[in-house]
DNA sequence: GTGCGTTTCAAACATACGTTTGAATGACTG
DNA sequence: CAGTCATTCAAACGTATGTTTGAAACGCAC
């Protein structure tokens, strides 16, 4: 049914792939550009030159399409991530991980869309376009994709941070991911502004210095108020 | 013409107030819960109780109420903030204001949510999704409101800084008020998870605590990599 | 009451969207 | 060659959207 039946023409030029994965490929641009919402059949179908039913052929809706535009990169990603985190825990035997790697393996994305160039620069912003989405519906599907990893990162920050309450660890792990996010919508925006392109690398180590020292910094001492 | 002709009846009534009124609150509400471009001129006037062609009688078009809706919070909120930032800078004749008295006055607009009322809980997060929406004209509309607060802050935070490289601060700056937004966005829904309600006063000295550390952050003292 | 300006209302308009349909195409199998 | 299957295509369907229209309703001044 669904299966490959690529006109077996033996040669699946790259430049023309498959009407699904090119339509998957504008899609995704798509999303990052203007959000899920925002993205439609028509104007896909037409920039991706098929016909305007090609999308309910082959994915079922539009619904479906956004899901395995999703899943496509994300479920790759995850791997990857997972097996960071294991080699980590294997590194660090005896559990005592210290944040900056933890930090490191969770920001590292951003480093694929320069180094292997195996996530595009749009990829991550169309991640980001998920989180943001108002739509319920579109949250809970993010969900099975990012937990898992979102509960291991958390569970090694808060066995990293003991001098740390554990509901803070909580709190401040949640906004770590909102920055991460936050970075993946407008990274290229705060870029424009200042000028100068950034070094990836750079942008990784700023990433982890802000967020080690915010996750580190003790809960119980607030700054002297000053009188008024 | 667009002037207040409010049916001279002395009674303004609290509970149904202006056509316009009325339909600015609906609108606010609905983009806080499902985002600017899915608000719809037919479901506001439906639950706002009046004709569908009132916004356009009002307003002019959907775009021009959005404007109305953005400008009608937000104009108030900045001069407050920015009567705070005076009110420092006088306090700390010298010039130098600590990290964590800014900070109280950028996070502090989750406090009016709970304190006196002012700004509802759904004003902040219809400020968030105005800065998450794909759309260039709307953000473009947000940047007269936001940058002289931003400007201002981002001076004081330097001064504050002295040991941090400027382009340094700027880019955490730009990511403190990323995670002002990412709260304001999701505050309720991490609240929704661990389960318990947030105390307001507390949240905010949370907030300070984390963004204040990541500020002040050694910016070149990356941590020791573990070899692999 | 009459006239005037503002506001409300039901209805229609034009456009965009996701989806469905049925015929046409093309490639491989028997 | 005939048959079967997956795929493509142009066209239409139904629905939702923002906007416009012209009449009706209302309040107020003369």
């Amino acid at each position: 049914m669904t299966g490959k039946n690529k006109t077996t023409t033996n040669a699946p030029d790259a430049a023309e792939p498959d009407t699904k994965s090119r339509i998957i490929a504008v899609a995704e641009r798509m999303i990052a550009g203007r959000g899920i919402q925002q993205m439609s059949i028509r104007d896909i179908t037409r920039e991706a030159g098929v016909n305007l039913a090609a999308i309910n052929y082959h994915f079922g809706s539009k619904e479906r399409l956004t899901a395995e535009v999703l899943a496509r990169q994300v479920t790759h990603l995850n791997v990857e991530r997972m097996a960071m985190l294991d080699r980590l825990e294997t590194d660090y035997a005896d559990g005592v991980i210290p944040v900056e790697s933890v930090l490191e393996i969770v920001f590292n994305l951003i480093l694929c869309a320069d180094d292997k160039a195996r996530i595009a620069e749009h990829t991550v912003k169309m991640i980001g376009r998920f989180f943001m989405d108002p739509d319920a519906e579109v949250i809970a599907m993010l969900r099975p994709y990012f937990l898992p990893f979102k509960a291991r990162v958390l569970k090694l920050l808060v066995r990293a941070l003991p001098d740390i309450p554990r509901e803070e660890v909580e709190w401040r792990t949640f906004h770590v991911f909102g920055l991460l996010n936050h970075y993946f919508l407008f990274a290229d925006l705060h870029c424009k502004e200042c000028g100068k392109k950034h070094n990836v690398k750079k942008e990784l180590r700023r990433l982890v210095a802000f967020c080690a020292a915010g996750l580190k910094a003790s809960p119980g001492a607030p700054h002297q108020a000053h009188s008024h």
